[in-house]
DNA sequence: CTAATTTGACCTGC
DNA sequence: GCAGGTCAAATTAG
């Protein structure tokens, strides 16, 4: 896989002039006397946070010579089943009755051959944005379980377009028992599919959850999104991942030495123009060169998040609200 | 009515 | 045998 090492360098290229770019904006904010408070602390956080970027990026090159890992910030590397084949015979995963039969000649259904690894999300209770968990695809509950020893059960999802698109992605979230803000999103296989930024868009409780607007500013704090040297498709995942990175904080979940980015999620409506602006700006930056300090007031918050950049990334544009039902019934459910 | 979630049962790996 | 993972019917939501 030569072409993901390609990619990385590339992306590490791009991070590192996107932070010099972002500098000279904050130079030119600091320069105006307009330019607002926010919009310099925003572009702080964002240099921050390409260069936390490209530090990741750099200590994922630098282990992976050899074989692919996904370490990336505090995500955590699942290796230890048998990283060797990350898009060899997609066939091997689980699947549909149908293809059941084949499995079992095989000997084995599942659980074989899948990359994996592993994000950590923390939520601030009561916030409700566990919705914002999304990750740029769609995802459909299929099962959930109580694991022995974790105090809350495991929520099982799969891509909702596998029968569509035959993509065997699933992820498995898992609430810390330690820290209940905390989600541990053990995602499974890779996308097939072509992201829905749909679900991932879906503005933050706006619509499908009746919970009180709570006045703490609620935030989630994501670990930087994995830059595993993989194709094209993560890019896009962690295009669309910034574009939910409403806010960056400088704030360490418990890695002090690993370089990640963690994202702050206001869901309040007084600070969307910013969200958008920043989503924007970095979906700009990245597929267009282009970056635009402006902030942007979306006519129609939600469906028209993208509006502009969306285009870029591709058509199909379904939105269903996957995540935050599913999200909420893991925390709520009690053993 | 359609699609997503829930949940108990079943299957697989250890 | 046990625990984790998946299926699919039933239920719920939009």
């Amino acid at each position: 896989m030569e072409n993901s090492a390609d990619w990385e360098k590339m992306n590490l290229i791009n991070e590192l002039t996107q932070g010099r770019e972002l500098a000279k904006q904050l130079q030119f904010h600091l320069n105006v006397s307009y330019s607002s408070h926010e919009a310099r602390e925003l572009l702080v956080h964002k240099i921050l946070n390409s260069y936390d970027k490209a530090l990741s990026m750099l200590k994922c090159v630098g282990a992976s010579s050899g074989e692919p890992q996904l370490t990336i910030g505090t995500a955590i590397a699942v290796s230890s089943e048998s990283p060797r084949s990350f898009i060899g015979s997609p066939h091997s995963e689980d699947s549909d009755r149908d293809s059941k039969d084949q499995e079992h000649k095989d000997g084995s259904r599942k659980r074989k051959c899948v990359p994996r690894w592993t994000k950590q999300v923390q939520v601030c209770p009561g916030s409700g944005l566990e919705g914002t968990l999304d990750d740029g695809h769609s995802w459909r509950k299929y099962g959930q379980k109580d694991i022995l020893g974790a105090k809350y059960p495991r929520g099982y999802y799969r891509c909702s377009h596998r029968n569509v698109q035959g993509c065997l992605a699933t992820k498995q979230v898992q609430r810390s028992d330690e820290d209940p803000t905390i989600f541990e999103i053990n995602y499974r296989g890779r996308h097939t599919c072509t992201p829905t930024q749909g679900s991932y868009l879906t503005p933050p409780q706006s619509s499908s959850s009746p919970s009180p607007p709570d006045n703490r500013e609620p935030r989630i704090i994501v670990d930087s999104e994995q830059f595993a040297p993989l194709p094209q498709q993560n890019q896009q995942e962690i295009l669309l991942n910034f574009q939910t990175g409403l806010k960056v904080v400088t704030e360490n979940l418990n890695t002090p030495d690993q370089s990640f980015s963690s994202f702050l999620f206001p869901s309040t409506s007084n600070t969307k123009a910013e969200n958008y602006a920043f989503s924007s700006a970095m979906i700009d930056n990245s597929l267009v060169g282009n970056y635009s300090p402006s902030f942007m007031s979306p006519a129609t918050p939600g469906s028209n998040y993208f509006s502009g950049s969306q285009t870029h990334m591709n058509s199909v544009g379904r939105s269903p609200n996957l995540s935050l039902p599913s999200l909420n019934s893991l925390g709520e459910s009690q053993p």
